[in-house]
DNA sequence: CCAATAAGGCATTGAATGATTACTTGCTCG
DNA sequence: CGAGCAAGTAATCATTCAATGCCTTATTGG
């Protein structure tokens, strides 16, 4: 038996394996054994954390976008941040890359959006962009400049979950280069 | 039994058939039994068509991804489209608008992207939109002109994939307005 | 030190699933 | 017309999976 842990500890690295789990495979493609291996505890421990393998996933992919909403919030909130000029731009969309190096971040979030079919989801997913939209806003943005801001980042979300960047395959390079306009890859 | 046909014809109809269930369920949440059942023919048969369930998804949103690039090449050989005019740009941004009427579209197209860990899907992706890409390269924009018509097409997909813009629920209403700057929802 | 509560595992199960094999039947062309 | 090929199915199988019920054992407060 795994050693014991406060049942709050224990849902974390719960969640952390079932974030790398759902990264791979995605809702229906993950099993709650493969979570429960990864966490090193038993498969009915797992559902019995969670309730439903459901649950789990929403706990997983909501606690994703509250990482991204949280980052832009906590660089927003930085005295020495200025939105308005170039740099403060550049920073936040620095933020944003520095957040999908964690790959398992960025495959959830994909997953959970294709996933919106669920309603459940679905409505976890409207609840979090919104957060993320507000969050923005809070730049003084005008909504056009927000807008284009998240477009670009859901760009760059498809073209890292194809892995569009490695080994510079094709011709995908010239729009890969061109999204990356400073950030060093 | 089925009536007879064509082996060819009856394989666009199970083309057909998959699109629809693999757009609810995705990749891994579809069976080869929801499909055969949509197609009116039996599970085997399906699967016998196509050799494995993954080479079925992989047509299907193969499909998918050429029906976007076919679209935008229509469009821009027509020979009234002027792609360096303010009516140019926006008859193409309506064209995707359009295509995505078709929500079994959107969401294969998701499902796609979020299943590109899988090596095959994912080489499928990169082939898919590196064609779009140069598809509107067509256009004579330059280069960052073809990405942000890409990014706001991808900010479209998220949106729409997590159903956004029905009885414009609450906060995103305002990013969801300034999506569509003047096409009709 | 001991009892009670919380942490966690074991065994099980019924349903679903992708794939294979072998069989049947309709159509077409010589 | 009839033989052979193509279209399609029925039956089946080995796995996998989420979930449930019941049991065991740490830990901790008195």
């Amino acid at each position: 038996m795994a050693s014991r842990m406060a049942a709050a500890e224990r849902r974390e690295l719960m969640l952390d394996a079932a974030t790398k789990m759902f990264a791979l495979g995605g809702y229906a493609g993950t099993s709650t054994d493969a979570v429960a291996r990864e966490a090193e505890v038993s498969q009915p421990y797992v559902v019995r954390m969670f309730g439903t393998k459901l649950e789990l996933f929403i706990a997983v992919f909501e606690r994703a976008c509250r990482s991204i909403e949280d980052a832009f919030a906590q660089v927003i909130a930085d005295s020495e941040f200025d939105a308005m000029s170039e740099a403060g731009q550049d920073q936040l969309g620095e933020t944003y890359v520095e957040l999908l190096r964690d790959s398992d971040l960025l495959h959830v979030l994909m997953h959970g959006f294709a996933a919106a079919t669920v309603p459940e989801i679905g409505q976890v997913a409207r609840a979090g962009m919104e957060r993320i939209f507000e969050t923005l806003r809070g730049t003084g943005w005008d909504d056009e400049q927000v807008r284009d801001f998240i477009a670009q980042g859901m760009l760059l979300n498809v073209l890292l979950s194809m892995n569009a960047f490695e080994e510079h395959s094709g011709g995908l390079a010239d729009l890969v280069s061109v999204c990356l306009p400073e950030s060093v890859v």
